[in-house]
DNA sequence: ACAAAATATATCAATTCGATATATGGTCTA
DNA sequence: TAGACCATATATCGAATTGATATATTTTGT
């Protein structure tokens, strides 16, 4: 699914600028299953202009600076939903925390801890946000959603705490075999 | 993180051609946490070389097709571990299911629930596969990544399967309304 | 013996990322 | 109240990546 796409949608549910948008995408509701940069917004936007698919109101009063608030059309509601009819593709998941942890037993292990604890740290300020979005806008469209992304980040948390402990459990006792051998 | 890190660090582990590499990334038992495409990977081993970060064997042996056969150099193997010195960047998940999600109220009933349905398999594929590896090569270095995988689709698994219970009942709840009107 | 699938390298247009430039409005504080 | 700083907002550009395709050989299945 294409930046095109993903914007259509999100001007589906109320018009916005494509500052708003970039905003909900890398920061909102929407960011943790969807993902783009100014630099895919703009060109999009100018491309669903073309199209028909959205339109917007210059607002360029009084000498302020522009401010494009883009709104779909019903040619690009149509466009939507037709979209919409085909298979989504696949989840696609990317970690750069799991490729480090493939080198875990090459590096010092109060190296891999330090990821450890600071990803568990990062996972729970994920979490907690999610959670707060998902009392906050209950039964609103992205309700399922959020629902997802916290019974993904609440295992998540469990898997990298179990290990933390099993992991500091191990040490300790590497360490205590090598102090009786002293 | 980059192609070209990705391959050096695929690389460290055992000496490859380039389709290999996209096998693990795309496939194997690195593929639910990386990808990498064909596009990429060839310029990235390239750029390897050049940097003599690995080096190749061509075996055009008899004529026959040319498979280069990649090896990291200590020169890549002291490069790799300088960048897996630096901070690992955020997790990335991106799911066009999730996005079709924002739209369920605004489709057939039965459209979301076939989506539901379908990614319930998925997930059940995805986690099998995730498990039998697991099984497989036990305390490998991919091991931590695997649990995490599984841990991960195992949550999902529950949250779409309880989805799709709440689901059926809302609707059969709905119909026999209807028909007490009737 | 033949067809189909897997192995293997490579390239290319289209897309997307990530960073940066530019400019205004609002808020905080010394 | 001046200055600093951050949020809002649009836009562009080189670099990186995707996704598809071309080509050719080997292996596997029937």
């Amino acid at each position: 699914m294409n930046v095109r796409t993903l914007c259509l949608g999100i001007l589906s549910f109320a018009q916005m600028t494509g500052y708003d948008i970039r905003k909900l995408a890398a920061e909102g509701n929407f960011s943790h299953f969807c993902e783009a940069n100014y630099g895919s917004i703009y060109p999009a936007l100018s491309q669903l202009t073309k199209d028909e698919f959205v339109v917007f109101t210059d607002e360029a009063l009084d000498g302020k600076p522009p401010r494009k608030i883009y709104s779909i059309t019903e040619k690009g509601r149509v466009h939507l939903f037709e979209t919409l009819n085909k298979q989504p593709g696949p989840d696609r998941f990317k970690s750069e925390f799991l490729f480090y942890s493939l080198f875990q037993d090459k590096m010092p292990a109060s190296d891999f801890r330090k990821l450890l604890v600071r990803k568990i740290a990062e996972t729970r300020d994920t979490l907690e946000s999610l959670e707060k979005a998902n009392d906050c806008c209950d039964h609103g469209p992205s309700h399922f959603a959020l629902g997802y992304g916290v019974a993904m980040n609440k295992a998540v948390l469990d898997y990298l705490k179990k290990y933390l402990a099993s992991f500091d459990t191990t040490q300790k006792e590497a360490t205590e075999s090598l102090s009786d051998k002293d």
